[in-house]
DNA sequence: TCTTGAATGGCAATAAAGTTGTCAAATTAA
DNA sequence: TTAATTTGACAACTTTATTGCCATTCAAGA
């Protein structure tokens, strides 16, 4: 389990430089980039539930999202459940931004002439999950 | 491969979490502890290779290292490949302050009614690791 | 229904993590 | 030997993140 651990982080890290470097134009730290990913993924959400999904505080989430707001990036909509706790959402840009982000990744991919095996990543994502819910409460 | 770094993410803010959680009352801060665990993981080091290894800047490093000397649970050792850049080893007390991390997580692996199948533990860990490798370049 | 407790947005102060730049000494490579 | 790189030390700065506070909104129980 400390192994999976030192694996995970290893990773993470490599990751997050990875991104930082194809990403490095685009004025969008890593933060941020993963707010709007999961928006695309999981819909729109309120500022604490984004907070509450990282394990972090709900302050620093906020100011993130207003200043991807002030980029034209997310807006806030009605929240049908909450008067003042708003949904925020994708906004057109913010899609498109999410385009080029995937496009150049997969450019990236493509450019390494290395895939990894399918269902070794599938099985692998499917382990990671499952330690997540474990681990969550 | 998206999905895969989604999970990777996800999971390894839980795990930040969770460890924080773990040894709150610890006063070292995670990224200081992993400077700990891959001391003893992989032996002493100098600043620059700790930096490299997390796609960081050494500055940072030297900082967390150098509060980690104050603490006592590092110190320099002569590097007979460089005058001036000296291995970072554990003292004793930094090799006890990981007993008792391991003890603390060991016992909370134990109390929760959850043991992960280590077959496939281990299948994840080795696809991570070949991503790791894959993409470090 | 009323009241209490929790959740939320906004604001502020603070700390930690991390970057960038500079300089002199040490190392490596040409 | 010379030129380029690496390293430690120091400084200024930005971003991330925490904590505390307040007023408003919501949820749950008496």
């Amino acid at each position: 389990m400390h192994e999976l651990a030192n694996s995970v982080r290893r990773l993470y890290n490599c990751l997050r430089h990875t991104s930082d470097e194809l990403h490095a134009e685009s004025e969008v730290s890593a933060p941020k980039r993963t707010l709007l990913m999961d928006l695309q993924r999981y819909g729109p959400q309120t500022v604490p539930a984004l907070a509450r999904s990282r394990f972090i505080s709900r302050q620093i989430i906020q100011t993130q999202i207003n200043e991807l707001v002030r980029a034209g990036f997310v807006e806030s909509k009605p929240n049908p459940e909450h008067k003042r706790s708003k949904l925020i959402a994708l906004t057109d840009a913010g899609i498109d931004f999410l385009k080029q982000l995937s496009s150049r990744e997969r450019d990236y991919m493509d450019s390494m002439d290395w895939s990894p095996d399918s269902k070794e990543v599938a099985g692998c994502i499917a382990t990671l999950d499952e330690i997540y819910e474990q681990l969550r409460d």
